[in-house]
RNA sequence: GGGCCGCUAGCUCAAGUGGUAGAGCAAUGGACUCUUAAUCCAUAGGUUGGAGGUUCGAGUCCUCCGCGGCCCA
């Protein structure tokens, strides 16, 4: 590849040079021992005498950072995935050869194996006094400025590599992340549930509302979907006699960028045979509190500036309550197509005059007016049954769902429902559902008849829940971008990119 | 989709009302045995996101386009 800027024509030509003189720019047997963060903890209390006396010799790789020549003697900070430690070439302490090439040919952002000894400098600062290092990998690029890394936005969504590099803080997002996803998926497991992994293409999407990708089975000479959600496939297991299931995956959604939504997101679904979407709501608790005791050794966290509080049990409001309540619609207009229109007018909520189901309206004005309002947890029960076609009827009133939704830091965390497995129920609604798909893009575009043929076989009573992964790495991680905790965030393609 | 803001050296940023495009770090050459945003001397580095336009003259004003951020839908 062409490259025309100077540093990097630099780079390569320093690069030649030094395999001109033997060097191997590309080894790859040097094994290291030590890592820098733990060296400098067990030995940070440690006087220089004692460590003197000890002559231990230590084993590191890491990348360049900082190179400070004072002329007979180099500082350099090397940075492993631990963190950094500074290093000490001292001339007197090296061979002439090996001193020159670092001082010459070795830059910030190559990675080097080294072994020494531990000092401590005048100041106290672990640092290992240098014996022998070796190139392990040459940098052809420079890195950003040492001080303010890496701060555009854009370049650090587009080389996340460097990102990494340069803003140590950004490893810790995605450490909790990982923390937080096997904090739960052994929470599911040590619960008896089976981890499975059911179909990513699918002949039918459904099991949401949202358009799906669409791609194309060349040997098979069919369109396929990427899944908007796995839920159908998880409770054909149900029906199969799997009676605890759930799955952890990638999700994918043909709809907006924006700070909430990546094209691909991470999504949890599990399903628990006899049980309601009640015993959802308890186990929902437990994750997060465990997650919040976990993660902080308390029930709260911050974000956004808002302290939260994750003791159980959680805040419950009926939907109709918080369109009231926290929403402000009156009792009048609830119900009354009219003056709903008008009231959500007034708001600056438009909604679609050629949908029929008033229920449509209602979650629109409730993700308005409600939503930015509940900051703590709170599980938001008894939804309208018509924008639930997939959960359970309440024996209390069949116009509502058995459902409940979860919002924390104002934003949706979970969706959970006590599941419909009337067959002929499910058909109705599907099939009512049908109906308006000229009116409502999101509506998938077939009904799924195997999908029912399995319902017909039997599936169990049950309940379930799909938690946004993303979302609790948000509220986790204190981070009010979807992009931040996405370690490959979707952007346009870009020239040079 | 709409509005606002941004895009200048590898990176972080400057350049009243239009008048020769600068600094720090990084780089290159040199000095320095406890530096740590090292310091000091010197050198080099630019199609100012792209294409048009206005003007004697455009980083700056206008139009269109691209990419991004925030807000709204």
């Amino acid at each position: 590849m062409f490259e025309d800027s100077q540093l990097i024509k630099v780079r390569y030509e320093k690069l030649k040079l030094i395999e001109d003189l033997g060097i191997k720019a590309y080894p790859n047997d040097f094994r290291p021992k030590d890592k820098a963060k733990y060296l400098k903890e067990l030995y940070q209390e440690i006087s220089q005498e004692e460590l003197e006396d000890r002559e231990l010799e230590f084993v590191l790789a890491g990348r360049v950072m900082s190179k400070r020549d004072m002329g007979k003697l180099v500082f350099s900070h090397i940075q492993d995935e631990t963190g950094q430690i500074q290093i000490l070439l001292a001339k007197s302490e090296v061979s002439d050869k090996d001193f020159e090439i670092f001082k010459k040919y070795i830059d910030i952002g190559d990675i080097i194996g080294i072994k020494g000894k531990l000092i401590k400098t005048k100041t106290g600062e672990i640092t290992i006094l240098v014996r022998s290092f070796r190139l392990l990998t040459k940098a052809l690029r420079p890195l950003p400025e040492k001080y303010h890394g890496l701060k555009d936005v854009e370049l650090r969504y587009r080389m996340r590599y460097v990102d990494l590099i340069m803003n140590p803080k950004i490893k810790e997002i995605f450490r909790t992340r990982a923390f937080i996803i096997q904090y739960i998926r052994d929470y599911l497991i040590s619960e008896g549930f089976l981890e499975v992994e059911t179909p990513m293409m699918h002949p039918v999407a459904g099991g949401a509302m949202a358009k799906p990708f669409i791609t194309y089975h060349n040997a098979l000479d069919m369109n396929l979907y990427l899944r908007i959600a796995p839920e159908l496939y998880l409770k054909r297991l149900l029906v199969g006699g799997f009676e605890k299931v759930f799955e952890l995956n990638r999700n994918f959604r043909n709809e907006g960028v924006s700070s909430t939504h990546n094209p691909e997101f991470t999504m949890l679904e599990f399903y628990e045979a006899y049980a309601t979407y009640e015993d959802l709501m308890k186990r929902t608790e437990e994750i997060f509190y465990g997650l919040a005791l976990e993660l902080k050794q308390s029930p709260f966290i911050v974000f956004q500036g808002k302290k939260i509080d994750f003791t159980p049990p959680w805040k419950r409001i009926e939907f109709f309550q918080a369109l009231k309540e926290l929403g402000g619609v009156p009792e009048d207009v609830l119900k009354d197509r009219e003056k709903l229109y008008n009231f959500a007018k007034n708001k600056g909520i438009e909604l679609n005059l050629k949908d029929p189901r008033i229920g449509k309206w209602w979650t629109k004005i409730f993700e308005e007016l409600v939503e930015p309002k509940l900051i703590q947890p709170t599980f938001v029960i008894k939804f309208p049954i018509e924008v639930s076609p997939l959960a359970r009827r309440s024996e209390e009133n069949p116009e509502w769902a058995d459902r409940f939704e979860l919002y924390i830091g104002g934003k949706e965390v979970a969706n959970a429902f006590s599941e419909l497995n009337d067959p002929r129920d499910q058909r109705k609604r599907f099939e009512e559902q049908n109906k308006l798909r000229e009116i409502d893009e999101e509506i998938p575009p077939e009904i799924d008849e195997d999908f029912l043929r399995a319902l017909e076989y039997g599936m169990p009573p049950c309940a379930g829940e799909g938690i946004g992964i993303d979302r609790v790495v948000m509220i986790f991680t204190d981070n009010a971008s979807i992009r931040e905790v996405i370690l490959f965030p979707h952007l346009r393609k870009k020239e040079d990119f």
